[in-house]
DNA sequence: ATGAGGGCATAAGCTGGCTTTATGGGCGGC
DNA sequence: GCCGCCCATAAAGCCAGCTTATGCCCTCAT
């Protein structure tokens, strides 16, 4: 890729050093922690450095932004106006950065792990992280270990005892086992704001949609699988991609319009680096779910994430 | 530590050292560059490091993580399936970074810049940042300035030609100015999972949220305003909080339910740290409105943001 | 008023991690 | 069969951030 388009996909080319621009964990997390805790010393100790070590790091975040973000006083320290305003932004670094956490130990602990989750990828991308989290809240000592792989893999880590709850997006349950639809996820279309789609006034047709070459995952995916049920099998590619990020960049960088779960483009959706298209007609939606073994009623641990799942799309 | 309840709010406490977890921005980007490129020296090259230094670096990030990120051959690196999971979440931190320095390089530029803005709390935290990387994505030379303010200070700054554009969440437009809608942001009752609300069946009555004490922004936030006039006038205080933050925190923390704009809520509902409780009878909608001098619609610049505000919630 | 305590800033020295430069070893294409 | 691309390893340098050691300021209580 020239790189040239003015979309910066993914942290691409131009200025980079975003790391340069951008504080380092840590220094957000003490940030946080002032914010928290009302003084630079408290924060330093509740993030075990010392009080000189929180003060030159605070004072050198400043200088990187170039904006005070406390007012020291002899009794404590508060947030500035841009203080708090940075602190909030820093707050969402955090968590993502604790979503990753919670998934990489899922990804490390493969052995001696008491609860161990097979899930589709879209499941592991966008909603386990989550999950992991929120059961670490409550259990914080359930070990868990994380597979991901497509429908047929996580029945076969299941019924070879490999793992003892899974996670699904297909349209069918696999046989052998037992779910419950834990949420509803939906398929949108997708382009660029530069395309033409984009200004369109009325909801795009389902026989419009299948007339037109698309940006799709490859053959056999979940997402192809249910676009082709809901087209009657018509869907055109206009290119096929084998992961859900290259055709989240084939869009964004004007490709053409692309079919994908709501679940993979809030960000770029926010962003407006993609918009979505309105469909008529047609309701692209599929069941993620649950499974198990057949008879085999999730308990212990896997009860626990089981009941975690519920709610939230 | 306290640490009695199961919330952990905001990165406190427990198992500090999330920043010796979680490999730094740097690494991470490499990372991406390297799923992009398929070679670490490519990757090397485009982050502006040497190959040396690039392949010390994934390995230390494979150490730390304890998995295998990049199958290297000869020819090329390839992620491994766990090193394309760890990447997809690696790129939300990215984008939440890219969010932060979008924000705080607005905080900074506040002379010389072509565009400056006023805006609300809300807004500022929630949606702006996601707006200047879009419009920086559209006009990269465009220097943006950013003030935060609640509606009668954006309203002034304006006024007073300190600012170009202005975003204000209230009821009513400040007299001398005009607006349009640009989004609508709708508050919701949210309690801790483990609060008795969370496992109604029906949802709650107007008058049943207005008889209990709930935790609140304080009197004369754009919130309270929206939840007074829906309710009434009626809406009891359990504590008033000057923050979003900490009546977040407040609610996670189980001291009751609270009410709060869905835009803040998006990370504590999909991790179940809160639960939204569904309303009936009423719906607590406010508009988000760009506003302007009277008579000078915005032009250049101001008028490349406005149109980046449009269609997304 | 006066002393104790909490809070922040500065200075000096050290350590560790990341980088760079310099080389070596595979694999494939021309 | 030579050249180019790609990755790994080794040695040495640089910078950032941490710690220990003080000093000053403010407030509150005696």
């Amino acid at each position: 890729m020239g790189g040239d388009t003015a979309g910066a996909a993914d942290g691409s080319t131009i200025g980079a050093g975003l790391a340069h621009r951008v504080p380092d964990l840590g220094a957000l997390e003490l940030l946080l922690a002032v914010a928290r805790l009302g003084s630079l010393g408290r924060a330093a100790r509740e993030t075990g450095i010392t009080q000189p070590a929180a003060s030159s790091r605070i004072r050198s975040m400043e200088r990187q932004l170039g904006v005070a973000l406390v007012d020291r006083s002899p009794r404590g320290s508060r947030l500035t106006d841009a203080g708090a305003l940075v602190t909030d932004w820093a707050r969402r670094i955090v968590e993502a950065a604790e979503a990753f956490d919670a998934g990489a130990q899922a990804l490390r602990d493969r052995r001696d792990s008491r609860l161990r989750v097979a899930a589709s990828m879209t499941i592991a991308e966008y909603l386990l992280p989550n999950w992991l989290l929120a059961l670490r809240a409550e259990r914080p000592d359930t070990a868990v270990s994380l597979h991901a792989g497509n429908s047929a893999a996580v029945a076969e880590r299941l019924l070879s005892g490999e793992a003892d709850l899974g996670f699904v997006e297909g349209l069918a349950v696999p046989p052998g086992l037992d779910a419950t639809v834990i949420a509803r996820d939906r398929l949108i279309v997708v382009t660029a704001p530069a395309h033409p789609w984009a200004r369109r006034a009325k909801p795009l047709a389902a026989d419009e949609l299948a007339a037109t070459p698309l940006i799709l995952r490859e053959r056999g995916s979940g997402t192809r699988q249910v676009l082709d049920a809901a087209l009657g099998g018509l869907a055109r590619p206009l290119i096929e991609l084998s992961s859900t990020t290259a055709v989240k960049a084939a869009a964004v960088s004007g490709a053409g319009p692309a079919v994908l779960s709501e679940l993979a483009v809030g960000e770029e959706l926010a962003a407006r680096r993609l918009v979505e298209i309105p469909l008529e007609g047609v309701t692209l939606r599929r069941d993620l779910r649950a499974v198990w073994p057949t008879g085999h009623r999730p308990v212990g641990p896997a009860r626990d994430l089981l009941g975690l799942t519920r709610g939230p799309a």
